[in-house]
DNA sequence: AGGCGACATTGATTTGGGTCAAAGACCCGG
DNA sequence: CCGGGTCTTTGACCCAAATCAATGTCGCCT
């Protein structure tokens, strides 16, 4: 049997497919186990879509804009499903943030595999859709937001994603460098320092070391985040204005 | 039967469905056509994902950051399928450019009863995968590309996405305004308006009233968009200067 | 434990795009 | 074909974040 490593718990865990069965061993085919150190890229091939299983550690999904500038497009962490896009407009990069062990596959094949199996294609397409809202999301911050919401709402992104406190105020250890929060909030490094330096300053986080980041103040922290908050935004009004007409 | 207009277009064309065999029935039934004007917004349901077909026009869609920030996070035209997210840390408007025909669909009930069939999931599954990557990009863009590069890209995108010229030189019709282009690149309707001014002079491209756009130069148009060129453009060091290790 | 290299912070200055303001062009309806 | 409102263009000025430049500190490795 080719698959090994965490390809068996993968699909086990992930779509309640039996390895030893006929789905489990052709998908298992596909598979090829990468172990990465920090700030290692996983090789994923740039003529076709690759699907991700990544089963611990951290990576970081970069784009390159051009030779000096990169854009993070996403953080993962153990347990992600996502895939790595073939080379287009831009060149993205799989990197490991800290060691980390993931399973890969031919996008294309593994869908041609699996497509008669409506709970994998069910899965997929439920992470898939997470993957693209948290990416709107991004977009959004991106185009829209300060670099103080941007810090405010990482924070907050992170926390919701990698909370470790148990109980106590809310506390988090970031796996990523301020450069790499920089790339992936569209700021530079100086920038990113000196909102966290606002944050502790206002009392809202305070900072342990180089990854560690507690959580103060958590409504004072949404409120940075300049989030768009129902009870309180009302739309503007010229994007509501026209009057609903019925169908003919 | 509940269904009409342009959903059995929709599910005969995009899945091969026969909208009378049992699963067309069933999926019909979810169904709401939607017809709206230009600037009108498609109500769609704030607690889960809807899923749209659009039959015929074009739409944008938008995440409104506050009051008077708004970001547009994609176009759609005729054709196109894809989904509006419920609110969350951003509320999504969609809203028709033109006059446009669209079917919609509550997500998870239409997942459900699709799931058995192998072919409509492939088909939501590529589709969102393609949103996922033009986010993506967008998200790129967004990040590191300077107000120039941005307007060239988008002028580029546009070209693929409608290019409705016929052997002449390439020339596209923007249903959108100079604000939507704004609202789309994160930049200030001035700062869209200057750079076609640019353009103009440059004479890369070349404007007729407020929606026609000859583009005169691709190649210097996409040179602008500064690219990602996997010719010219090596990866920066730090990204790929730790050397592979072996799995132990 | 101590030293070194990478990472982070802080300060001074510059600049791309935003903001404010006004004039001009398009296009729809009468 | 003319009038008026909206959309677009252009110009002058401003500001948030980038850039340039030290200085400081963490944490790894010997």
């Amino acid at each position: 049997m080719p698959n090994f490593g965490s390809c068996n718990v993968f699909l086990r865990a992930t779509f309640g497919i039996d390895p030893g069965a006929e789905i489990g061993r052709q998908l298992g085919e596909l598979a090829t186990q990468v172990h990465v150190i920090r700030g290692q890229e996983v090789k994923t091939d740039p003529a076709d879509t690759t699907l991700v299983f990544l089963a611990s550690g951290a990576t970081k999904l970069g784009a390159l804009a051009s030779r000096e500038r990169h854009q993070i497009v996403a953080f993962h962490f153990g347990g992600d499903i996502f895939t790595v896009p073939a080379v287009s407009v831009h060149r993205y990069m799989l990197i490991g943030l800290c060691e980390s062990t993931l399973t890969t596959f031919p996008a294309r094949e593994f869908y041609d595999r699996a497509a008669s199996n409506p709970w994998i294609m069910r899965a997929l397409l439920e992470r898939s859709q997470t993957a693209l809202f948290r990416c709107r999301d991004k977009a959004v911050n991106l185009g829209q937001k300060s670099a103080g919401e941007r810090v405010a709402g990482f924070l907050l992104a992170m926390w919701e994603r990698l909370d470790a406190s148990e109980g106590s105020s809310p506390m988090i250890d970031l796996p990523m460098s301020r450069g790499d929060i920089g790339e992936s909030l569209g700021l530079k490094i100086e920038t990113v320092s000196r909102q966290f330096t606002k944050l502790r300053e206002a009392g809202i986080i305070d900072t342990h070391g180089r990854s560690g980041v507690s959580l103060l103040d958590l409504p004072r922290l949404a409120e940075q985040a300049g989030y768009y908050d129902r009870n309180t935004v009302p739309p503007r009004p010229e994007w509501v204005e026209r009057k609903p007409e019925l169908v003919p």
